[in-house]
DNA sequence: ATGAAACATGAGTCAATGTTCAACTTTGAT
DNA sequence: ATCAAAGTTGAACATTGACTCATGTTTCAT
């Protein structure tokens, strides 16, 4: 019987405010240590050393290595849907709601370079983490593009094929303007991308 | 004197009929190796197994486990782009042009499941490779962007940002539609997105 | 036919680093 | 003030896998 009993997975939550505060400690260096080197050259010793604490320590917070690179990827995922939500909330329109919230996007990627580097490779370490983050941000754009096509603020359509192609034309305009070159402003470059999908390519 | 003359990598372009075979079933394992386990996990022994060969044979034809990796990313860079344009050359029209394109790439994407998982890592292992492969790719949609616009078949833009908007929703609608799951063919996939960004999401 | 260059072999080397653990210190409820 | 629980420490362990190299085999121009 006893084998077949599930261990339950320690709980590391600390229960003191220096556990608190190093917890924190450790979420900051790990998002430094993973941005700057990626999953694979990051160590736990690169972490344990930003955070200013023994290698032992990193084990009284985190199961492995992964377990926190999925942490930090949850996380980020979190912000940037909600700096983005935050941004649009009091758009006119949902034509509108897209250029600012392009905008915003683009604008947050600057500050936060680490988090393609991070969200992107998860792809390759956690790759549930990684679907879970762009369903989760596919679904939300779906439901606004259905609410406002409902309202008649834009043309009716297959919205998740097309939230899924205004999500890629966004993180791809973020990793060109945002992180490899700054030649644009991001508000150009989203009046741009969003003019080109508002009005279209065809002439009439 | 002599401490500064650069010694001159290696040679190793095989000279002998049995050389360019073995090589070719090096890089054929290769693609298979990274592509079913990710560069990390991927190991030389691995590759050397499924080509057959031992294991000393891959550093005759390749410095290091990098630089097959580069030779691979390169390669099916190639083959994408390649395989992208033979299918667009006799459209009537660029609108016509992206549909066709895109359900070409989406369809190609689904016959070659490594393509993500080699070309998307490279971001992480050669980033220079990985920017190489976009901005080739971009170079060439923008200049078919700006024939397009100057024979008057679709609106005048700023075509760099146009075309990397409309390259990275091929790339998510490719990941989504083409290896995630197959629940719309890439005929429809690519009918809907270049519905919307041909005629624009604006009613009027 | 011949021999020098090309190619193939795989056991062994070596460095890197994720994880464990036993001893020690700090915290905070009582 | 007390002490059990929580937190900290870093040396040691264990694994992994890229790369080397000395030796042996095959190719092909002559």
């Amino acid at each position: 019987m006893s084998d077949l009993i599930q261990t339950a997975p320690a709980d590391r939550t600390p229960r003191t405010e220096r556990g608190r505060k190093t917890l924190r400690r450790l979420l900051k260096a790990a998002a430094r240590e993973f941005g700057e080197r990626g999953y694979h050259e990051a160590a736990i010793t690169g972490i344990t050393a930003r955070a200013g604490v023994a290698l032992g320590t990193f084990y009284t917070y985190f199961e492995s290595k992964e377990e926190v690179f999925r942490a930090l990827v949850r996380d980020m995922s979190r912000a940037t849907r909600a700096h983005v939500a935050e941004a649009v909330k009091d758009a006119p329109d949902r034509i509108a709601a897209e250029r600012i919230g392009l905008t915003a996007f683009i604008a947050f990627v600057r500050q936060h370079r680490e988090l393609y580097r991070i969200i992107e490779e998860a792809q390759f370490i956690a790759e549930d983490v990684y679907r879970e983050h762009y369903r989760t941000f596919v679904e939300g754009y779906r439901r606004n593009l259905a609410a406002a096509a409902s309202r008649g603020e834009i043309v009716a359509g297959e919205d998740e094929p097309r939230a899924w192609a205004l999500i890629g034309m966004s993180v791809f305009l973020g990793m060109r303007y945002g992180i490899w070159e700054e030649d644009l402003s991001p508000a150009e470059v989203a009046d741009i991308a969003i003019g080109l999908v508002a009005e279209g390519l065809r002439k009439r």
